[in-house]
DNA sequence: CACACTTTGTAATATTATTACAGAAAAGCG
DNA sequence: CGCTTTTCTGTAATAATATTACAAAGTGTG
C-alpha cells in the first residue's frame, strides 16, 4: 500500500494549500467522512456552503473521475479505517493515538502482505517440511522469538523441530545438515552475518534451506527456497514490529499448509496433542 | 466484526436461494466486484443480462437503499479485504485459498481488537513498567514467544527484564517479588494453572502483578492491573493464532507507551542500542 | 486602475437511477 | 391438463443526481 493511499490523510494533508470554496469542502467532508459517503452531492455543498461545481472540482482535484467515484473512494479509506498516514508514533502523541497507530501499521501491513503473497515459495516450503526428517528454525533477535513461535507450532507434525540461537551451535547444526533436514532461516533484513553464514555452511550439505527474508538479501542468495517479506520497515530507527507480525502469519499458513498435506486422518493426532494440555487449565468458568 | 457483515459473503450464501435474475446479477457481481464498484447500474445490467430494474430490486434485497448505496457498501466490504466469513481452513482449500483466510482472520482480529482498545489498563501498565525496578514476563506454550518478543523490547528501557518458562522457577521467582517488581503475566486462555498459581504466590508480596489475557479470566482475578484481550477464537480445536499477534501488538503499545514517557532525551540511548548491531550485519547493496 | 488570471456560481445538459406498470413465467389447485 | 393466482422480469416514463459550459465576481500585479 502506498504512503497516501490514504484520501483522508491526502485532504487533511493538502488542507493549507487549498483555496475558500475547496477547503470549505474538505471542511465539510473531514467533520463527517461517513456522511459524506451516503449524501449527494447537493447536499455535501450545502453542508459546505458551496456550490455543486465546486464540490465536484474538489473531487477531480483528489484524483476522482467525479463525485459519485470519490465517495467510493472515501469509503474505501473509511473502510480499511487506517487513519494515519504518518504511521511513526511521535512524543506529541498521547494515549488516544499512539496505540491506533501501531495497529492501523500492524493491519496495514497484514493487508499489503496479503495482496502479494509468495504462494509458489510458500507451496514449496511446505513440501519440504512435509517432507522433512527433521526441522530446524533460526532465527536472531526479534526474529528468535518468531522462530520459537513457529518450533511450537510445527513439532505436531510428528517432525523433530528446533530452535537455536547460539551463533556456535547454528554453525554446527548447519554443518551436520543431510537429506530431508530442513534449515529455516528468519530475518526481517537477511544480512545478519551468522545467520547468513550459517546458511552458506548449510547449503553445502544435502539438507534444504529454507527462509523468510528480505528479497534479494544476502540470506535470500543462499537459500533453495526463500519466502519473501518485504514490509516496508524503517528498522534504522525502530524497532521490526510489523515485519514480525507477517512472518508469524506465513509460518500459521505454512503449518495449516501442511497440516492439509497431511490429511484428514491426521486430526485426531493433533487433537490428542491439545488433549493433553486439559489438566494443566482450570475449567472454564 | 459481526459475522455477515461481509457483503461478498452474504451474497454468496445466499445464492442458492436467489431467482433466476437475481442469482445472474450475483454472478456477475461475484465475478468481478472491484468492477462493480467502478460502474453504473446500466452496464452491470449488460454484464449481467437482465434489466435495470432488475439489478435495482438485487440492491434492495441486500438491504441497500439502491444501486448507488449497494456499491458504496461493497466498495466497504472489499476495503476491508476479509473476503470469508467462514474464517476455519478447511481440507477442501487449496493454496489459493487458506493462506488468504488466515491472513483475512489475523487482520479481522486485530481491527476488532483496535475498536475497542483497553486504553485504561494500557496506560496503568505503562505507569507500572516505566517505573519499574525489575520486570519478569511469563508465558507458556504460545504465549511463551511472545514473552520472549517482549523481553527483546523491553531490555531497551534499562531496566532487568527476564522470560521464564520454568514452572518452578516461576513459583520462585514470584515469591521473590518486592516493591517495584511488575510480574507480567501473558496467557490467552487466563487459565493456566502454572501461571494463575504464579500469579497469586506474586499477588502476596510487594509486587505489581499486570496481566494480559481475557476478561474474567482465574489469571484476571490475581492480577493488580488487567490488559483485555478477548480475540474470539476456538482454542479447542486449533492453535490460537489471531489472539497472540494482538498480544503482540499490545506489547509494542507498551513499549512506544514507555518511550513516550521516558521522554525525548531517551531516543539517543536507544539508538546507541541499535548502533550495537551494526556491525554484525552485511551492508545494504 | 486596467489587465490578466484565478475562483466561484448559475443554468443548461447529460448521465444515471428509480418507479409504475404491464406482460411473461412459474406455481398452485381443482 | 387448463385455469387462477402468484411471482418474476422487462419496458418506458419519471425522477434524482452529476457534469459541463459559460459568465460573473474576486484577486493580485504592473
Amino acid at each position: 500500500m502506498t504512503i497516501g493511499s490514504n484520501l483522508l490523510a491526502v485532504i487533511e494533508r493538502q488542507l493549507p494549500e487549498l483555496n475558500k470554496s475547496e477547503s470549505k469542502v474538505a471542511d465539510a467532508i473531514l467533520r463527517n467522512p461517513e456522511a459524506t459517503t451516503r449524501s449527494s452531492i447537493a447536499s455535501l455543498a450545502a453542508q459546505a456552503g458551496v456550490s455543486e461545481p465546486s464540490v465536484n472540482r474538489f473531487c477531480k482535484k483528489f484524483g476522482a473521475s467525479g463525485f459519485p467515484d470519490f465517495k467510493l473512494r472515501l469509503a474505501r479509506s473509511l473502510a480499511s479505517g487506517v487513519r494515519y498516514v504518518s504511521r511513526a508514533v511521535e512524543f506529541s502523541d498521547d494515549i488516544n493515538t499512539f496505540p491506533r497507530k501501531l495497529f492501523d501499521n500492524a493491519i496495514n501491513a497484514l493487508m499489503t502482505a496479503r495482496e502479494d503473497l509468495p504462494l509458489a515459495a510458500i507451496e514449496r516450503a511446505v513440501d519440504h517440511i512435509a517432507q522433512a526428517r527433521r526441522v530446524f528454525f533460526f532465527g536472531l533477535g526479534t526474529s528468535a522469538a518468531v522462530a520459537r513461535d513457529a518450533e511450537h507450532k510445527f513439532f505436531r507434525f510428528n517432525v523433530p523441530v528446533s530452535t537455536h540461537e547460539d551463533a556456535m551451535m547454528l554453525r554446527m547444526l548447519s554443518a551436520s545438515g543431510g537429506v530431508g533436514d530442513v534449515f529455516f532461516f528468519i530475518s526481517h533484513t537477511g544480512r545478519t552475518r551468522v545467520l547468513v553464514e550459517a546458511a552458506q555452511i548449510a547449503k553445502n550439505t544435502e539438507a534444504t534451506v529454507v527462509s523468510l527474508t528480505h528479497e534479494g538479501s544476502p540470506l535470500a542468495a543462499q537459500s533453495h527456497c526463500c519466502i519473501n517479506v518485504d514490509v516496508e520497515e524503517d528498522t534504522d530507527q525502530y524497532l521490526p514490529m510489523t515485519s514480525r507480525l507477517v512472518q508469524l502469519v506465513i509460518l500459521d499458513v505454512l503449518a495449516a499448509g501442511v497440516t492439509l498435506r497431511r490429511g484428514e486422518s491426521f486430526t485426531p493426532y493433533l487433537a490428542r496433542i491439545k488433549d493433553s494440555l486439559k489438566d494443566t487449565r482450570f475449567p472454564p468458568s
